[in-house]
DNA sequence: CTTGGCACTCGACACGGGAGAGTGCCAGAA
DNA sequence: TTCTGGCACTCTCCCGTGTCGAGTGCCAAG
């Protein structure tokens, strides 16, 4: 019993934190919520608290402060996250339908995760890895250059140049007419990884003379279909960042550097891997300053979940922000961001 | 010969100022400069400066800061643009060299922008505008929606989804094909403005129950041939921000918001209309603190630049920054970058 | 036109003394 | 055992003061 004051203590501290973000002190704590014992009690859970590590005076006193411990256990166990209103949930409906694009869709939900969230808003496009192969097409450019076009069930777009030798106009465009439909029987319809190694054999179909050509355009393809590095994501909102505390000329510009690698954000976003079994794919991840493997990120949060459909996640969103975030809130709108991202790809 | 002076003050408040980022005084300014005369002297050289309203005093008996006018004077007649090195140019080269994409010139592009200036880098994709269309693409995605592609003879690829009312498989497939060969035959080798102009009867070639099927790719295709809004920007370096002043909470948050509007930059960097007659396709545009439309960028100056072969521009480039700084060495940085870039994307 | 000198004006900085907030601890009450 | 009120203590924050130094403007003389 006592030990559930306790938790009540944090979450109270942690929610006047994240209002007021100055320290917060046992007077106003008994003040604003209504624990039914004095301060001094509180004082001593207090004092508990700092011991297990869960909140922190930044300065004999001066009020507490959570520790990112503190606000793991919070996340955990003491907050619900707060249901969006039918109200919210018109509004992201009636921003995203406008979306004639998946460019379109991607930046319109980046933009609005920011402005609900008022943080940093990364949303990855649909992984390659994951999709299938809708199209493929191969145009020349010029005499020597051939652009090699990969279309995903996504509806992203890849495209790459390659240099080639090519022979006679006419027997040259013959050429990539066959290259073109045998690609497109081979890979079509499968899943990246799988296209790639049913490729591997193309060129011994094609007379010994053409099989450099289309070394060179699988080679190309192959590049598009498994390099990780391919994967692209998008950001909004960093002027957010420009609205924390008052030390923050060290703080946001590692972040700043931090949000411009995009391997970084992919590693912070990006939902490699299925949804384990048991942990729906909907369920949003956070990470909390020091559990952050970047270290320029050590005092920011990242709140992200997968999208795609069904378990099938094709790809990350979140938003980042300050650990001092309300996290109820934020996780909310990550949650419904998602869903309904979710819902816009499905068909 | 005292107006000679004079301005050789001023052009040595702008050099210390922009060193050091401190009001500049008299004193320093003798001690650090050979003028021949005393500081005295300086002193009433200043008072008239400040007169005409190229510098100003923070508060009295403090140095003296250059105004927007006084960098613009600076800019106009005080300063050569520095020549880069042949290692600075060497090392542009070989960061560029390797470049194996539109996307990867143009991400190439603006990191070594940033990188070279300290300050935050943006470039323009090849304008749309400007281009050739070099190939069109229709390809279905799914049942009713059919995906058009354009391919400009700059390397962009762009694409739109539409959804349309097929007819059963077989003649669908006819149909496309016969649309897309007659794109082709219409568009290739075209501007875009151009293209759009031809494409418009189209559709009488087609038999009446097929047109409203044309027109809609059609249509989708004008949207992308003509939409400003297409254009794209990228930008790098956002953690250069970070290292201005002290009173920056309230200057780079609506910085940060600037450069989110995507508009906005294209306003800054676009390079819209053709070189004028005696300004060489590869000059310079400066712009400085208040001379800047946008409220939030009153105190950042922006440098651009067109590139493209010969006049013939098709894209913009550079770097915005504090009103406060080296612009000789970043004028000669984005002059170099935009040079090499316009080499990149000649063949 | 230039120069040295002089008085004056401010901002930056260090010092010092409350005021206030908050803690820790302890002895007594429930 | 747990809670409570009280008290001493320790910080930071703030404000006023005084000093220092940089820099200016002006003036009379070269």
């Amino acid at each position: 019993m006592t030990d559930e004051r306790r938790l009540a203590v944090l979450r109270a501290i942690v929610q006047d934190y994240v209002r007021t973000s100055e320290p917060v002190g046992s007077r106003s704590l008994v003040e604003r919520h209504q624990f039914g014992v004095s301060a001094a009690t509180v004082r001593n859970d207090m004092a508990l608290l700092e011991e297990e590590g869960l909140i922190h005076a930044p300065h004999t006193s001066a009020g507490r402060v959570p520790t990112d411990a503190g606000y793991r256990l919070f996340v955990n166990r003491l907050s619900a996250i707060k249901p969006m209103s039918g109200a919210e949930r018109a509004a992201i409906a009636r921003f995203l339908d406008g979306a004639v694009d998946l460019d379109d869709v991607v930046d319109r939900t980046v933009r609005l995760l920011a402005s609900l969230t008022h943080q940093v808003a990364v949303v990855q496009y649909p992984s390659l890895s994951r999709s299938m192969v809708r199209h493929i097409e191969v145009v020349p450019m010029g005499a020597s250059r051939l652009m090699v076009i990969l279309i995903a069930n996504t509806g992203r777009v890849e495209q790459r140049v390659v240099t080639v030798g090519l022979g006679s106009d006419e027997a040259a465009h013959d050429l990539l007419g066959r290259i073109r439909s045998e690609l497109l029987a081979e890979a079509a319809g499968r899943s990246f990884p799988d296209a790639s190694a049913r490729l591997e054999s193309l060129p011994d179909r094609f007379a010994p003379h053409d099989r450099d050509l289309v070394r060179a355009v699988i080679g190309c393809l192959d590049e598009v279909l498994h390099e990780e590095c391919e994967e692209r994501v998008v950001l909004a909102g960093t002027g957010n960042l420009a609205r924390v505390g008052s030390d923050f000329p060290r703080t946001i510009a590692p972040v700043l550097e931090a949000l411009e690698e995009h391997v970084v954000l992919l590693k912070l976003f990006g939902q490699l891997g299925d949804a384990p079994a048991g942990r729906p794919a909907d369920a949003l991840a956070v990470t909390i300053g020091h559990e952050n493997q970047h270290a320029g990120l050590a005092s920011t949060s990242v709140i992200s979940s997968g999208y795609g459909s069904g378990s099938e996640l094709v790809g990350g969103l979140g938003v980042l922000g300050p650990t001092r975030m309300d996290y109820p809130s934020t996780m909310a709108a990550v949650r419904a961001v998602a869903h309904y991202v979710s819902q816009l790809l499905e068909p």
